[in-house]
DNA sequence: TATTGACTTCGAGTGCGCTCGAACCCCTAG
DNA sequence: CTAGGGGTTCGAGCGCACTCGAAGTCAATA
């Protein structure tokens, strides 16, 4: 599979699964004679592993120190596993941290829904203090 | 409140509180007779619930419109509402692929618990095609 | 043989959301 | 009266993750 090809099963640009190798993210590709990128399929198992970390914002650095050790390969288990238990933990948090910010969106939104008609004005525009004397 | 105080009870930097009122997120503060920004408590629940559409990963320009409408005041509920609504589903989403992505990440960091005397080897690096004649 | 189009490397540019530093101003306490 | 510790404006710089363009190579097709 040439890069064209991979870009579209992958979803990624060609420009990007280049940068990617370049930094590291994806190993050195075997080139054909004319020095191409040859992928094989398995690769697109690792990129949507990668696409995983990264909808979880995990930061690219991070990914490195990830595919660093998933390179050296057996040895590297222990760490690989408390890296990403480390990442699941964080996302967890950011997941809750979403989980209360839709209610909160929730209640705002419950909130314009029966000013429609009723305009009771549960967000004024009135930060700017001005108690008598004030200006 | 001067913008030291409310960086400290804000937890944005006074810095940031600036470039917030230069971008229009936060409304022009008033200033003292030494052109100080005086605040109002008031500002902290703005201040809050911008946090929140920031958590929620609402980018700024976005933020803006609502800041506007808001600004703008009675008459524009139903829009704020509608934009509200739209980042709903954003957020509705993206908590969804979260959650998916969570799964992921169980089953990976399974696999290295079971890997951990076993060696299984779940994750090689074998990305590499060589097939015999290749190279 | 000539053209087409996908590939190559390299380095520069982009958009986002801050973050910081410089140079200056003003109030209060010692 | 002086020193300190706020504050002010302005514009430049940063870290992240791409994204793009230029200039060139290569192989398959008309």
């Amino acid at each position: 599979m040439k890069i064209g090809e991979l870009a579209k099963r992958s979803g990624l640009s060609a420009h990007t699964i280049r940068y990617y190798e370049r930094i590291g993210l994806l190993p050195y590709a075997d080139r054909d004679r004319s020095r191409q990128r040859d992928y094989d399929a398995s690769i697109l198992v690792w990129i949507e592993f990668l696409g995983r970390l990264k909808t979880t914002g995990m930061p690219i650095r991070e990914m490195l120190r990830y595919a660093a050790l998933r390179a050296r390969g057996k040895g590297t288990e222990a760490e690989r596993r408390e890296l990403l238990e480390r990442h699941r933990e964080h996302v967890r948090h950011h997941l809750a941290e979403l989980q209360a910010s839709l209610l909160v969106l929730d209640t705002k939104i419950a909130g314009y829904a029966g000013t429609e008609q009723r305009m009771m004005d549960n967000d004024a525009t009135a930060h700017q203090r001005k108690p008598p004397g004030t200006r």
